[in-house]
DNA sequence: CCAAAAGTGTTCCGTCTACACCCATGG
DNA sequence: CCATGGGTGTAGACGGAACACTTTTGG
């Protein structure tokens, strides 16, 4: 029944993430040093090979979740990347995932078992095949869609002020913001939610924390920041 | 020396390509009833498996020759898609690729002897196995992009009229555009040229016709519509 | 002569941008 | 008491939206 499909040839397919996170006011990436042939030694994304019975969100999930720790990351598919020889080794068609996690959250110590760096996008060292291709698009997707979509948050704690926020845009879009601007803005958009708590860690005032309202936002997805 | 990669399972790899055409006012893609089993005589997209020897786009524009006769298409990938019973005969990843051609330009003997259709996007019918899903995301990639990106001149002779413009964008953003401030943002864009022909095909007074100057646009490829 | 599509400007309104000072507190 | 980051309003510029009539000509 399946001979029509016999006809073709099977490839090794991967998925690899570009763990986006926030820290120090910088958007940063998760890599490392490759531990394995080919490449080895060289900088690289942390990938996995699809298993048969798993998709390949199922798959980047599972890496995602070797990796940080963490379940229900959001995460999102940046492209397929199948160049005869992208892979020194075997061919191997891979498809790019990016993921925004608060670096709080993130067990550091995970990170020393992996042995990887949080980077800054804008020190990028030289990566293994084609991730620095998939980087860049992923980075270009986020800028794209972190004014009409939720994303900033992923990047943030649950509890956080204007000013982090701000800085968060500042550092996807590398910009300068006007502050009082922004939080014009802020203010029309419902389902980002003043909460009476204040932060008195970054600064000797305090600063009110909000919350991002995912019912509120679900109920009417549109903004623009 | 591959010892890593065998422990892994391999999977066929195929494209599927969403060709858009614009034809009666109507922004409209190509479809035919599937002539094998799985799925035969269900409505889909046409594709074709990745071989050992050509990368995921060099397959893309093996199938899209083959089905318009066409070289150098207007062609972007738009996702990867991995469930696992996703093709009912056995697993296979696809990753979709939206195609803009002008219909025109197309030779109508291939359509038949392909057996496809030119269907509106608002009147598609079930498609085979998640083809749907692939049709919209790449209608939402379109709508997001031809703001920004010169899409629209893939979808129109290299000679056109406004009207024809507005048309194209009305249809592929399903809005109604007021035709003075759309005239009067097209005149703001330096690399659509009014040339010194007149189409009298379509209207009795005769309009201008216009062409897309790579070039200028090249030069500086930013422009909002 | 009339139907059908081409072509053309102005006004209004809302949105974005630029810009500077006072406040509260911990050390 | 002062250094640090938090918090606030206004005016002018700009861009988008609404809106109607004249022109040309093939049939």
């Amino acid at each position: 029944m399946n001979g029509f499909y016999n006809e073709h040839s099977k490839v090794l397919v991967s998925v690899d993430c570009i763990v986006f996170g926030f820290d120090e006011d910088k958007l940063k990436i998760l890599i490392g040093k490759r531990k394995m042939d080919p490449g080895r030694d060289e900088w690289s994304l942390y990938g996995g090979f699809v298993g048969a019975e798993e998709s390949l969100d199922d798959a980047a999930n599972r890496v995602l979740l070797k990796l940080t720790g963490l379940k229900k990351i959001y995460m999102k598919q940046v492209g397929a990347y199948g160049k005869i020889d992208r892979d020194p080794g075997e061919r191997v068609i891979s498809i790019a995932y990016c993921a925004l996690i608060n670096v709080k959250d993130y067990d550091d110590s995970l990170r020393e078992q992996h042995d990887l760096e949080w980077t800054s996008i804008k020190n990028l060292p030289k990566l293994y095949s084609d991730h620095n291709i998939m980087v860049n698009n992923a980075i270009k997707m986020l800028r794209r869609r972190i004014n009409t979509e939720p994303l900033s948050f992923n990047l943030l704690p649950e509890l956080f002020t204007l000013t982090q926020l701000q800085h968060v845009y500042e550092a996807v879009l590398d910009t300068e913001i006007d502050k009082r601007n922004f939080r014009k803005k802020i203010k029309d958009i419902d389902f980002i939610e003043k909460t009476e708590l204040i932060d008195k860690i970054t600064s000797k005032r305090g600063a009110a924390l909000y919350r991002f309202n995912k019912r509120v936002y679900e109920d009417d997805p549109t903004f623009k920041l």
